[in-house]
DNA sequence: CTAGTCCCTCTAGTGACTAGAGGTTCAAGG
DNA sequence: CCTTGAACCTCTAGTCACTAGAGGGACTAG
């Protein structure tokens, strides 16, 4: 089993190196060997659980989901539902989000629209902001 | 003119007291009069900066857009477009939020759909997360 | 062997608030 | 007028997820 030290870690997964060493403070990633010389040395599988969660946090998943997707992760004969339900959470998050900015988009939309006066003393937009009455959507 | 408490600011706006404070120690509202006995009294044009700012936060205006058009709202015969500027901007920004949270919907709404086995050992979500290849998409 | 890069721990800082301690002021009811 | 209780004051410290820096030790290629 090769060896990586924190550096290679952090190359091959994209996560810097004081966040790997913050991961491991947190308990989000397990204590690793170290050299004679104090130093970490990671094998395979902490690249992979690394790897895991990146692409996680990617992914916008909050970090209490995360733990625990990687405390069932760990269980290989736990049932998958339990995962299912944090990713099905996540999707309808995302969904509300995208929906939210939707709206929010066509409030932005409509500001720049109506706004082809000359001065802030006429412009819509700090009228629009001010007067939360004024919006074409709710939020 | 009439005078406001910084409970009754709060009351009017949404804002949070302490967050109303926390403001006043940044500068993105001004210091307002004092009474006799140190307490803060608002005018009418404190509630409605404040719920301009208010309604900028909710929008995801960030802090130093915030500022800006604080800054040339103050001006009343500044040209509007400086404001639109900053508006379309932030446009652009949720245009590009809305692309990537429905590539994300799709990846998450894949991952589901693929996994419909039974344990950890074999679920779709964890390889697809602990693999970046696996991806359909790019993030 | 040495130069240069990487690594170590520890402390402190970030942004945008939030929470709490310990004390003062205000406004309404008696 | 006086009391009571809510609202106010300042100040410090905590949050989250990192990031930056100081001051020093370890590793590796030439």
């Amino acid at each position: 089993m090769q060896e990586f030290s924190i550096g290679d870690l952090a190359a091959a997964t994209g996560v810097k190196v004081p966040t790997i060493r913050y991961y491991e403070q947190i308990g989000l990633i397990d204590p690793p060997a170290r050299t004679e010389g104090n130093q970490r040395r990671y094998g395979r599988a902490a690249v992979e659980r690394l790897q895991f969660i990146a692409h996680a946090r990617a992914m916008g998943f909050p970090m209490p989901s995360l733990k625990a997707m990687l405390r069932i992760a760990g269980h290989r004969d736990a049932p998958c539902a339990d995962i299912d339900e944090l990713v099905s959470d996540r999707l309808t998050e995302v969904d509300e989000r995208i929906a939210r900015l939707t709206r929010l988009r066509q409030e932005l939309a409509g500001m720049l629209q109506s706004s082809r006066h000359g001065t802030v003393a006429d412009c819509r937009v700090v009228e629009v902001l001010s007067d939360h009455e004024e919006c074409t959507t709710d939020h």
